[in-house]
RNA sequence: GCCGGAGUGGUGGAAUGGUAUACACGAGGGACUUAAAAUCCCUUGCCUUCACGGGCUUACGGGUUCGAGUCCCGUCUCCGGUACCA
């Protein structure tokens, strides 16, 4: 075998790996398990780019080394194949989006196999097929026919909620959801219930329910969005705006597991960033309900002096029966400083509440918010808008009148919809009332500034706070919320700012739905007749009718009759539980069987990016704990350990043009020939100081483009063209534009000028003034790697060139894994001479295999088994960059040393091997071992004893600075060496003449004189 | 605004409170070669010095410590998340 040739052994053992299943995981093993979960990727039509295997080779590497530490690994890979952008291009080419898909995936696993993951293909599953989605839709029938019961906190099946209604009524049932949805009745009531009236009762307690809702709907994708799929008013896929709308819509019931998804958090092995960013989104938060009563509208219309004379009466003769108004706090204590209440424009009570004076005003800001879109109203945060309903409410605490608006600060879906305004307490409603001319009073003798903005201190002692004056933030609370429940107007509640999951998408590609319609009331289809299929349809358009697409397909019906759902399910159904049917993906009984969902249990580390931090992780956490009250899974959360994969930013290289003035001359096909300029250059005129315009440097600047000016009109004698010299405002002496230029036009910056010139038809003619070595320097920025900014790297480039070894080597090397870093391909070489040294070690001068069988010198086992000590220490911290550092400086020292010994290099290519898995199945197999066996070996086992030194060298060091080095045996004592330091010219060389106050030894690390 | 995270050479980065700048890229010099590629050797934080050496340096300002990139307090900058959530 002669030099290191990636490209051959590579290509022979990924062949080799395919041909005998060598990753093929059994179900059951003597040894312990281990599942490594990559995140499950959407199959784009633009492949990968160098920045998207990180996370994967990453997991690869600890897949490889577990299995050599003797786990069973489960190590899967598939596709979450439905979703928008194939379906967007089907609509564009009429494609069907399953032939895209299909032809995406095989990109994707032609990538994934070049690279050498080591994956279970036989455990691919791909969540548009029917086999697959069939498992997903009958998960959500077990949503649809469950319901949440507080009492056990638990999903439990409708049968059971069905015979309580039939043995008690509705009667005592505390149920996850809003009870204001829900009827009561009596058992008896419940046994004469039609059957759609017993289904219409029974649909507000489903976990999968259908209401009226306020959604994300996304005009130009036809679609509502969930709210993690809207960033900023657009949305993600696509960037199209978003606006609010009420629509009936199916649900899931996530807030129902709201505290339970918060206190798994605390036992998992995740990022602090993504357990904080969970819990933010789920928002709990601890207050009280206070209910304040509503005054009619004959009170509204008294003249303000007879207000005052009537303060008396107002609760026996103004106070309108059966009205009032809810509003949620968590600073109950601020109560006396509320002075007016604010509805939500969506309030159910405004239509009613507003007076006939304020009703034009009412109905106007009401229309003006519609209008509104949610994208206006986040960047406009900072403008207060409001108005007066008319109407009064009674403060509960001390019946003080108190005046209601409307404001579209809040939300109409969160809390109750309406809020107790405390303006010298809260910023929002101080900067409300200082804008409507609403009094501001003190509450506590703690506040300070109210004159210029709310002070929401929980210090100081209460003022003008009738019965909680002079007490504490603590007792106050407490005090109020006890007299607020003695009189029945007002309770402590936890509220949570996260809504339950829309669950319908208007689209095409994605799961249908299995729900049908019987006069007009919505049956789960029966678990028998799964899969429901995704039918063909003409065009994957909305109708004419503005039904969703699956509204085209042709005698869609349930048992023939009956029609269909016709939205299908978000992106995130599928993937909230496929790392389930990986444990035995080609179950055609059960999702996945019982015996091997109680091997596999749960993931060990899952490997993802941070943006699935709220979604996904979320939903797949909900989806786990409502199996687990099934008794369908076995384990307390899904994914164990996770870890972030930092995102690999492009750098992208710029050159700057010169503007010029041209007169232009149409009939003549002329390329105007653009001036490009060095990066020095560039940077020389911008920095225009007079001392650089009376330099040479300047004047030969100038010369040249005189020179490119005066050639220019030699060639083209027609065209006027003169420098835009001069920009006035700034004093600089010439414009420059920036443009991007395609990074595989550069190399280390240095622009290749003919492949720019060949790149874009205006270059073809274009002049560059050059670096004083004749080079033409771009100059750089770190971006995102997209498309647009032509800084992408493509994976099977560099593979072609330098072998995947070398890229996984190479993506590891970069820095640390969770870390964001910038993509540089010069640094590639680097690990690529690392792996022609190494196999330099069994090939010298890359002619034949050539070890001997001499016993190794301490020196050498040493190095060895520094290396084994630390790779393994480097891995279970996940720190792969400082391993190849390690590698790099073990293959540097033993080639220094000559080493050609099996005793030693056999264990390296080990320790190589989850990095470099085909370089070392190479090595191993020249070794003389059986082919293909590396990840069924065993571990080098690390041994201390090589590593003890007979002496070692101390630092001595005067106040802190190191001044020397000295020798001493290793089992020299303290005192020894401070005896020894002391007698030596150490001092006497370094110490000024002054003598030591004190000695610090260090045992084994250093020795500090303190002087 | 709030919640996370990070600031170390020209670049990516390393460093259980114990010799800061390992490893690699880039740059400079040299060897081999007709030449190129490949490979090998030397130099490479900054300032100062012919040199030996000396001084400074981990965003900035303080503190704790015999000793701080690392711990504590304050400030600044950048990145990510999130936001009328009552």
């Amino acid at each position: 075998m002669p030099a290191y040739r990636p490209e051959e052994i590579e290509k022979k053992w990924q062949a080799h790996w395919k041909a005998h299943s060598t990753f093929r995981t059994e179900n059951h093993s003597d040894k312990p398990k281990y599942y490594v979960l990559d995140m499950f990727p959407y199959p784009s039509g633009a492949g990968l780019h160098v920045g998207h295997p990180l996370g994967y080779i990453a997991s690869d590497i600890v897949t490889r080394y577990k299995r050599l530490r003797g786990f069973n690994v489960l190590h899967p890979m598939g596709f979450d194949s439905f979703g928008l952008p194939a379906e967007q291009y089907a609509i564009q080419t009429g494609r069907h989006p399953a032939l895209t898909t299909e032809k995406n995936i095989e990109t994707y696993v032609q990538q994934l196999s070049s690279l050498g993951f080591s994956y279970d293909w036989s455990r691919e599953v791909r969540t548009s097929d029917a086999s697959y989605y069939k498992w997903t839709q009958w998960i959500f029938l077990k949503l649809f026919n469950s319901w949440y019961n507080l009492d056990a906190d638990r999903a439990e099946p409708l049968t059971e909620l069905t015979a309580r209604f039939a043995a008690t009524g509705s009667e005592g049932i505390r149920a996850a959801g809003d009870d204001g949805d829900r009827l009561s009745f009596s058992a008896g009531q419940w046994a004469l219930f039609s059957e759609k009236q017993k289904l219409a009762a029974v649909l507000p307690y489903r976990l999968a329910y259908q209401q009226d809702t306020y959604v994300n709907w996304c005009p130009g994708l036809g679609t509502v969005l969930s709210n993690d799929e809207v960033k900023d008013g657009l949305s993600e896929r696509g960037g199209f705006p978003v606006e609010r709308r009420l629509m009936p819509q199916w649900n899931l019931r996530i807030t129902a597991y709201a505290d339970r998804l918060l206190q798994g958090l605390d036992q998992l092995d995740w990022p602090d960033a993504v357990k904080e960013m969970q819990r933010n989104w789920i928002g709990k938060s601890i207050g009280a309900e206070v209910t304040f009563p509503v005054l009619s509208s004959e009170y509204s219309v008294l003249s303000s002096e007879t207000k005052a004379d009537e303060a008396a009466s107002l609760t026996t003769q103004y106070l309108l029966p059966n009205t009032e108004i809810k509003v949620y706090t968590t600073r109950v204590d601020t109560i006396y400083g509320a002075t007016f209440l604010v509805l939500a424009p969506e309030h159910e009570l405004v239509d009613e509440l507003t007076t006939p004076e304020q009703r034009a005003a009412v109905d106007e800001y009401i229309a003006a918010t519609k209008r509104r879109s949610e994208r206006d109203r986040m960047t406009d945060v900072k403008a207060v808008s409001g108005v007066f309903t008319g109407a009064y409410a009674l403060n509960p605490v001390n019946n003080e009148p108190v005046p209601i608006w409307l404001a579209d600060y809040v939300l109409a879906g969160y809390g109750t919809g309406a809020v107790m305004a405390v303006p010298s307490g809260d910023q929002r409603d101080y900067l409300f009332a200082k804008h409507f001319n609403l009094p501001i009073p003190a509450i506590s003798d703690a506040q300070q500034g109210l004159d210029q903005q709310a002070d929401p201190t929980k210090e100081g002692r209460y003022i003008n706070s009738g019965i909680i004056n002079g007490l504490t933030y603590k007792e106050a609370t407490q005090k109020l919320i006890a007299f607020l429940e003695e009189k029945g107007l007002g309770k402590g509640k936890v509220n949570f700012r996260q809504r339950d999951a829309i669950f319908g998408r208007q689209r095409y590609w994605g799961e249908p739905i299995p729900i049908y319609y019987k006069d007009g009331t919505a049956y789960g289809i029966a678990e028998s007749d799964l899969p429901l299929v995704l039918p063909e349809i003409d065009e994957y358009k909305p109708t004419e009718t503005g039904e969703p697409p699956l509204g085209r397909a042709q005698d869609w019906l349930y048992k023939g009759k009956y029609p269909y759902e016709l939205s299908t399910m978000p992106g995130w159904a599928g993937s909230s539980w496929y790392y389930l049917r990986y444990m035995d993906p080609t179950n055609e009984a059960r999702f996945v069987s019982e015996e091997a969902e109680h091997y596999w249990g749960s993931v060990d580390l899952y490997m993802g990016g941070a943006e699935h931090a709220t979604g996904h992780l979320l939903y797949a956490r909900f989806w786990y704990l409502f199996l687990k009250d099934l008794g369908l899974v076995s384990s307390n959360e899904p994914f164990q350990k996770l870890i972030n994969q930092g995102m690999i930013l492009g750098r992208s290289n710029f050159v700057y043009q010169m503007w010029m003035q041209w007169q232009t001359i149409p009939e003549e096909e002329l390329h105007f020939p653009q001036i490009y300029v060095s990066k020095s250059f560039k940077e020389a005129m911008s920095q225009n100081s007079e001392e650089f315009k009376s330099s040479e440097k300047y004047a030969s600047y100038l010369a040249q483009i005189d020179e490119i000016i005066s050639r220019t009109r030699a060639k083209y004698p027609h065209l006027k063209m003169s420098l835009m010299r001069h920009n006035a405002p700034t004093g600089e002496y010439a414009y420059f534009s920036k443009f991007h230029v395609d990074v595989n036009h550069t190399d280390n910056d240095v622009l290749n000028i003919s492949a720019f010139r060949n790149w874009r038809n205006e270059n073809r003619n274009a002049e560059f003034i050059l670096e004083e070595d004749g080079t033409f320097i771009c100059d750089w920025e770190v971006e995102k790697m997209s498309k647009s900014k032509h800084n992408v790297v493509n994976p099977n480039i560099l593979i072609d060139k330098y072998g995947a070894d070398a890229l996984r080597l190479y993506e590891m090397f970069l820095g640390p894994l969770e870390q964001y870093k910038p993509w540089n391909t010069n640094g590639i070489s680097g690990v690529s001479g690392f792996l022609k040294k190494f196999w330099r070690l069994f090939h010298p001068e890359d002619g034949p295999l050539a070890l001997t069988d001499e016993p190794a010198t301490p020196a050498e086992l040493k190095v060895l088994h520094r290396a084994i000590q630390k790779a393994q220490e480097d891995i279970e911290k996940f720190s792969f960059n400082t391993s190849v550092s390690l590698f790099m400086i073990t293959v540097n020292e033993l080639t220094a040393l000559k080493c050609h010994k099996r005793a030693i290099l056999e264990p390296l290519v080990l320790l190589v091997s989850p990095y470099a898995p085909h370089l070392a199945e190479e090595l191993w197999q020249e070794l003389g071992h059986k082919a293909g066996s590396i990840s069924t070996a065993s571990y080098p086992e690390f041994r201390e004893e090589f590593l003890v030194e007979d002496t070692v060298t101390y630092p001595l060091a005067i106040n802190g600075k190191v001044r020397e080095q000295m020798q001493f045996a290793a089992a020299a004592t303290a005192a020894e060496i401070e005896t020894a330091v002391l007698a030596s010219d150490f001092l006497a060389k370094h110490g000024e003449g002054k003598s030591a106050k004190k000695v610090i030894v260090v045992p084994g690390r250093m020795v500090n004189v303190v002087v």
